[in-house]
DNA sequence: TTGTACGCGTTATCAT
DNA sequence: ATGATAACGCGTACAA
């Protein structure tokens, strides 16, 4: 392996001035300077991670920290915090379940977007206290260095759901995701606000867990086990009401004629599936990118608080 | 920060016999070695990952360098990498671009598989060479300590073709890939020795990028700038080929009465398109452990080969 | 079975 | 402007 030790030796200086010109410090001549970058590009010369990180207590790198890879939501927010960190001169290490949880707990990260239920408030409240910042999203967690960033999900829903009211329908449900999660219950918020404000049921309540295959099944059981049917449902996102849908076209009932759907996310499968689905779009790449100059901000800049939210944009589609 | 020195004044014994007892040494007595793991986690010990990664000269990460988050392949590749480096204890690091290159350089992961073209060859090489074994897909490069695992693209490519011209089809075109792809290669070796086989004009060609774009951008250019069209269209990924679908929806090509189509890699929209799309099933999900599988056993057993391909399976149906 | 002491590669303080 | 050296936290050879 070569060291700075080499480099230095190589262009006949001692270490510290090795050290000093490659971390562009100013005292040090043009001309050394010169001489020993070139010297380590000529041999090759890469400074050590672990040894840098020990002794700078920092790392340069930011996690992030997801459920898992697949799925149409986390990839475009994690290629807009990628963008940020770049621009920061920070990497990015992605990961997930106990990976995520070691490189938090020992610190091979200065900071961290986390959208990891499975990682626990315990470990997260700890590496924040001690230092770690982390930036939590859908998901309702405080403590000293944990912030938050979300969706306007309560006003965009009720906005949804009231235009669909003004458009006749009456006998409106919703396909609720996991109850843990934050953006499930806003979305369920504006909901509920906009029914109760036009004094209609809230009843039609069906519980899903943001999969395609709970959406499905949904689907099924309003059909199969209920005769009183709802003419509208509100799915808490995009891969459910798309479940439906799947169930819907089974059992021969016409969207939205029968009954009419509408999603969240406006992920890439909504504009094909038949009929194409109305849902909410959010600019997830530029959330991203806002997420990671917001940790920078943080780390580099000892900002104390932080100010991303993304706005839901509703696109009407076929599908009500 | 708490260290293994507070662990150890605390328990009341000195640093080595902490570390022994954390690292699982048989030498310390039972009775020590509960005292000190419950002091350890009484005071939230974690062993700091700089100081040990430099002790130990290695990280037990993992490097996943892909070239983007997004699409629908590699989120399944990766969530199966995760899954067999977990099963081995090691942490995986997901990235890209500079990030990557920078990760690797310093040395922060102890092997990496790579899908990532934005990684030069040069950097690969150098750092295989330098102990850090990389297994490559869809990649033609080597050198020590680099490895290449692959999809049977050829074979799989060819018996598709045969399938159609026993079908009766004679004008068939490929829809290709970035030259730079070994993929995409492949694919068209199968496409052509099927065509020369039985001496079929291997005129129509088209190249794209492998994105639906591109894919788009094709359908239209077939249609508007030529009379002589194909009877069925081999596109070399999924992607390209629902581009394709979208422009013949557009121009009022039926598929495949007009036009034929099918494409490879059996992603999730392919079960959803307009017709539904023939194509080539691989699971990536089983490859991405294999492969973790393997370099684990590079990098613990001192394996000097791996073994993992991948067989793809032709799914047949409506679009040809 | 446990403790002492050194070294990993780097940065940074202090002296020259 | 440059060099000598201590220190970061951990693991381990060796001694006891």
């Amino acid at each position: 392996m070569v060291t700075i030790k080499d480099v230095a030796k190589k262009a006949g200086v001692s270490i510290s001035t090795a050290s000093y010109a490659i971390n562009n410090d100013p005292r040090i001549s043009k001309e050394t300077k010169e001489k020993i970058l070139e010297v380590a590009k000529k041999l090759n010369y890469h400074p050590y991670a672990a040894a840098r990180n020990l002794k700078r207590k920092r790392t340069n790198n930011i996690g992030v920290f997801v459920d898992g890879f697949t799925g149409p939501v986390y990839p475009r927010i994690i290629e807009g915090i990628h963008a940020g960190s770049r621009r920061n001169n920070f990497n990015i290490i992605v990961s997930t379940g106990q990976s995520a949880k070691a490189l938090l707990l020992e610190r091979q990260v200065d900071g961290a977007v986390v959208i990891d239920r499975g990682l626990d408030d315990e470990t997260l409240v700890h590496v924040a206290k001690h230092g770690v910042p982390i930036i939590v999203l859908d998901r309702d967690i405080s403590g000293k260095n944990i912030f938050t960033s979300m969706i306007n999900n309560e006003e965009v829903s009720y906005e949804l759901i009231v235009s669909m009211i003004k458009k006749g329908y009456r006998k409106i449900g919703y396909v609720a995701g996991p109850v843990t999660s934050y953006d499930n219950l806003h979305r369920f918020k504006g909901f509920i606000k906009a029914l109760t404000e036009y004094n209609l049921p809230t009843t039609y309540y069906y519980k899903g867990d943001f999969t395609k295959a709970s959406g499905y099944r949904i689907g099924k059981e309003i059909i199969e086990s209920s005769n009183d049917l709802p003419d509208f449902l509100f799915c808490a996102n995009d891969e459910m009401a798309i479940g439906v849908l799947d169930s819907f076209r089974e059992l021969n009932i016409k969207v939205p004629d029968d009954i009419a759907i509408a999603g969240f996310d406006n992920i890439e499968l909504s504009m094909y599936c038949t009929p194409k689905l109305t849902t909410v779009a959010i600019d997830h790449i530029k959330w991203g990118e806002e997420l990671a100059q917001a940790l920078v901000d943080i780390l580099v800049n000892n900002a104390t608080t932080i100010n991303v939210n993304t706005k839901g944009k509703i696109i009407y589609r076929e599908s009500c």
